[in-house]
DNA sequence: GAAAAAGGCAACTTTTTAGTTGCATGTTTC
DNA sequence: GAAACATGCAACTAAAAAGTTGCCTTTTTC
């Protein structure tokens, strides 16, 4: 399948969950593949770590991060397919209007 | 510049207009080129057709569509540049991940 | 085993967002 | 020039999101 891509449907909560500035730096922090504690991703930031404990529930609820417990804390990494499927979204809306243009080009000629 | 991208600050609003079910439907209908009117654009959705113009109103605030006015009515049309720099920010939050995965296995190795 | 560290849970406030209704204005069409 | 069409503007409601505070539980560390 090369344009499955989601249904606006399925992908909007997606790209809610990157719509806000501060989900989008944890997705950006944790995007060296690294795992980390909520405590590690609360330091560099202003917010309580109960903002920061919503804000990764909400990009885990859409699969953007997982998390795993190890004794007291709790690692979270990023999770790149969910990232990737986002991406993919925009890539073949992007194609769409490539393709119209190229038709129309063709047209023209 | 092969890996500028935008700042989560800068990239976010963008994600956060495409995260609405109705908006990401906008875009979709529009990335075949084409620009439609605001009444054509509210015809198949159950929302008021001042809802809709709101949805555009915010999509062009990201620069995500333009308006021209032509006669009585408005066209709107997609951006497709705007869509590209988002589709780019995943990506290179993908790379970013893939270049990590690269370094662990050559560690391994 | 007591103190410190990491986190979970729940209630609450504030702000933003989505959507509506009502009415006014500019354009076409007959 | 009157009716129909397309849109703009403003006030308002309702619901969701962001963030906080307070308190409780589990795990480490000395």
């Amino acid at each position: 399948m090369l344009n499955p891509s989601l249904s606006p449907d399925a992908a909007a909560p997606l790209f809610a969950a990157l719509g806000d500035p501060t989900r989008l730096s944890l997705v950006r922090r944790l995007s060296d593949g690294e795992a980390r504690s909520i405590a590690r991703l609360s330091e560099d930031t202003d917010l309580t770590r109960q903002a920061v404990t919503k804000h990764l529930k909400v990009l885990e609820g859409v699969g953007l991060v997982s998390s795993t417990r190890s004794g007291r804390e709790s690692l979270f990494a990023l999770q790149p397919e969910t990232v990737g499927a986002a991406r993919d979204y925009l890539a073949s809306v992007s194609r769409q209007w490539d393709d119209a243009l190229g038709r129309l080009r063709a047209f023209v000629e």
